[in-house]
DNA sequence: ATGGCACCTGTAGCGACTACAGGTTCAAGA
DNA sequence: TCTTGAACCTGTAGTCGCTACAGGTGCCAT
């Protein structure tokens, strides 16, 4: 038998995976919940133990999550990629899907903030106890 | 005793207050339970009556919610205007600042527009497993 | 051996609703 | 007047993506 000249795969503790990615102990424990990420092995005592594979998935998460993707969409992701038959296509096709929402909450978001300064632009901000603010939330425009 | 000219204020159900509004059923009564509308009269047989206050309120709470306020913020402007002693000021610094962060999520989300947009025209779209947008999202930039 | 921090499970809370289940009332038609 | 059945009632649980406990155990350094 020869000898082991590959290094030790490095493990480590659900803090350490924390610190690593940045996602919060109670989320990694949340995300295997749901079956994000897979249960990984534990210690006599039962504590979780990691490796280069769960920090790798764990930061696809996490990525996804800061681009918006829903936990749905990331887990929709995911089993692509797990099945090993993920096609590009099916990939753009999500993420298109996605970029599209984001751009109509862009739009409704942008709406809202016209509004806002318009019927904030009548108001003079003294004391009076009649707001325009207030009327065209009562009365509409 | 004079004869009474003035015409009996319309009452109308949750339905009907529903269709008036656009606001579901099962939300007006959850308005109600969390202290955003007032409990109305009922029927003998408990059925709620609503009035025309109950509808302007109401619109008044769809109308500041389509505009993105939180209820909580909508609660403290109605606090403000039940008070009777509202000042332009207050409502305005409300305002002024939902509108701020209404600005702030607008710069996010087209961040992540951005990111989205990039990444995807990256992707060729083809039958390829190898696809840059999960490249991206496991490995980072 | 022991102290104390990190870990464990399970549950409840957030915001803003929505969706039942299982029961009662109301109003219109026969 | 009686009978339908739609609309109403209460109370509870589910949604999403976490976060925050409580109450207990493991791990490691001293």
């Amino acid at each position: 038998m020869g000898i082991k000249t590959r290094a030790e795969p490095s493990t480590f503790s659900i803090g350490a995976l924390s610190q690593g990615t940045g996602v919060n102990v109670e989320t990694i424990r949340y995300y295997e919940r749901i079956g994000v990420l897979p249960s990984p092995p534990r210690t006599e005592g039962g504590h979780r133990v990691y490796g280069d594979r769960h920090l790798r998935r764990l930061n696809f998460v996490r990525r996804s999550r800061e681009l918006g993707f829903s936990l749905d969409e990331v887990k929709r992701m995911l089993r692509l990629v797990d099945g090993g038959d993920v096609t590009c296509e099916q990939v753009r096709e999500i993420a298109l899907e996605h970029a599209q929402e984001v751009r109509d909450k862009i739009v409704d978001l942008k709406r809202m903030e016209r509004t806002l300064r318009d019927t904030a632009a009548q108001c003079e901000g003294g004391e009076t106890p009649d707001c325009p603010i207030i009327d065209v939330l009562f009365d509409g425009k």
